[in-house]
DNA sequence: AGATGTGAACCAATTCACAGCA
DNA sequence: TGCTGTGAATTGGTTCACATCT
C-alpha cells in the first residue's frame, strides 16, 4: 500500500480502540468546561478519563495536532475536534425496536440528545402499548410507540440510519432483517443472540449476562481457596 | 519467569479477549444443546458464534484439549468445561443499585438466574419505590426495593460480591464508594461516569450512549459526501 | 521549563498453515 | 480422511522515553 505521504496523521485510519474512548474524552471535556476548566493536560484528562497520560496523547495524535506544548490542550477546542471527528455534529436518527424495561431506558435517557442522537421512532410487539407515548430527549418530547408491522414506515418516515434492537433474543434476527430491509445501516443489539448482517451493515452487542460473566470469571480467581479442585491429577 | 513446564495450558492466564467470548461460545453451546445438537465442529461452532473458527479452536485450545481430531466437540461436556471455567457453576450474589427502567430491565433479566447470578439485593434513592417488589429470576420470586441508606446492610445481609451501579452519574461514585466499603469486589457500572476504586476490586463499564457514537463514527465514514469538508487548509 | 507529539520497543491478539491424532 | 491443537508470522495496541516546540 501507497501510504500515500508525510504529515496526515488525522485522515483514513483512526484505530479502533482509540474510537473506543474518544466519547469518554469527549464526555470528561464536556465536564470540565461546564465547570469552566479552559486549558487541561494530558495528564490531567487521562486521570479523569481512567487512562494513562501517554495513551491519551497517542490517541488524540491520531485526530490531528490541537494542542500547544508546554501549555495543554483547549477544553472547547478539543472537544470541538472530537464531536466533529466522531460525527456528533450531524443529528443522529436512531429507531429503538423492543420497548420493555429496556427499550424505555434507552428511549428517555438523557445522553442521547445534546450528542446528536434523535429517537425518531419507538415499535414494539406487544398491541397493548401501542400509542403509547414515551418521553424521548432532554426536554418534554414524546414520540409513540408503534406497532411492529409498521416498523420499515417508522423507519423511512424518520430517515433512521440507526436502529437499537432491545427485543429477545428469539425476534432479534428477524428485526434485524427488517431493519435492514428499511435501509438501517448501524445496529445496536441487546439481544442476547449473534446476528447475521450483509456486507457493509455494522453491528455492536451489548450483552448484560455477558458481562456480569466476565466480572465472575476475575472474581473467581480473586479467591483461589474457592476452587472446586478439579483434575489436574493428584 | 518458570512457565511451570509442559502440557498444562490451562492453569494461570487465559487471554482477557478469550475470556470475553468464552460467554457467547457457552450461549450458543447451549442454544444447541436444547436442539438436541450432541457435537459440533470448530467450524460450526464459530460461525454461530460469529468468529472464525481460528480464533474458536485457539480460544478453546487455552482451556484444555476438549475436542476431538477428526470429530469436533461434545456439546454438553463442552458446555461444562466452559462454564466451570467462568465460575458459573457457583452462585454469584448480585446487588442492584438505582432501580429505574433501566434497574428494573437487569433485575428481571432471564439471563442471570440459570447463569448462576442471583439478585439478592435492590436499592433505590426514590422513597417512593421502598417496598415496591420487583420480580428477579426466571420463576415467580420477587425481590424488595430497600432505601439507599440501607445499602450496606443490604450487600452484608445478601452476603453478595458483585454490584451493579443503575444510577445518575452524580450519584456513581458515591455508591461505587460505599459498595466496596460493604465488601463488593466487583463492580458493573452503567452510570456514565469514570469510577475510581481501590487495587483489587474490578470495574467493568457499559455506556450506552458511548456505543451509539462509535457507530455514528463509522456510520459517517460510510457516506463520505457528508463530510463537512473541514481544514486540510486549500 | 514544561508540556506535547512520536519513533522505537514491547506486549497482546489474530491469522496462517500444517503437524498430529482419531 | 477430517478435524483439532498449536507453533510461527503478522497485525494491532500499549508503553517508554525523548526530541521538539511554545
Amino acid at each position: 500500500m501507497p501510504l500515500s505521504r508525510a504529515s496526515d496523521a488525522s485522515r483514513r485510519g483512526i484505530p479502533e480502540a482509540t474510537v473506543a474512548r474518544l466519547p469518554i474524552y469527549h464526555r470528561v471535556l464536556t465536564g470540565l468546561s461546564e465547570s469552566g476548566v479552559a486549558t487541561v493536560s494530558s495528564e490531567e484528562l487521562a486521570a479523569a478519563s481512567g487512562v494513562t497520560s501517554a495513551k491519551l496523547r497517542k490517541d488524540l495524535s491520531h485526530l490531528g495536532s490541537y494542542g500547544t506544548r508546554g501549555v495543554g490542550y483547549d477544553t472547547d477546542y478539543l472537544i470541538y475536534q472530537i464531536a466533529r471527528e466522531l460525527g456528533l455534529t450531524q443529528d443522529w436518527r436512531v429507531v429503538i425496536v423492543g420497548i420493555g424495561n429496556l427499550g424505555h431506558a434507552l428511549a428517555n435517557y438523557g445522553g442521547f440528545a445534546g450528542r446528536g442522537f434523535r429517537v425518531v421512532g419507538l415499535v414494539d410487539a406487544d398491541p397493548s402499548r401501542i400509542g403509547e407515548k414515551i418521553p424521548a430527549g432532554r426536554d418534554g418530547e414524546t414520540v409513540e410507540v408503534r406497532a411492529i408491522a409498521d416498523l420499515e414506515d417508522v423507519v423511512l418516515d424518520g430517515e433512521a440510519s440507526i436502529g437499537v434492537i432491545a427485543t429477545p433474543a428469539g425476534a432479534a434476527q428477524d428485526v434485524c432483517d427488517r431493519l435492514v430491509a428499511a435501509g438501517v445501516t448501524s445496529i445496536l443489539n441487546f439481544a442476547p443472540a449473534v446476528l447475521s448482517t450483509p456486507e457493509g451493515v455494522d453491528v455492536r452487542k451489548v450483552d448484560l449476562a455477558t458481562e456480569l460473566q466476565i466480572l465472575a470469571f476475575h472474581e473467581q480467581r480473586k479467591h483461589p481457596e474457592m476452587h472446586r479442585s478439579e483434575g489436574v491429577r493428584s
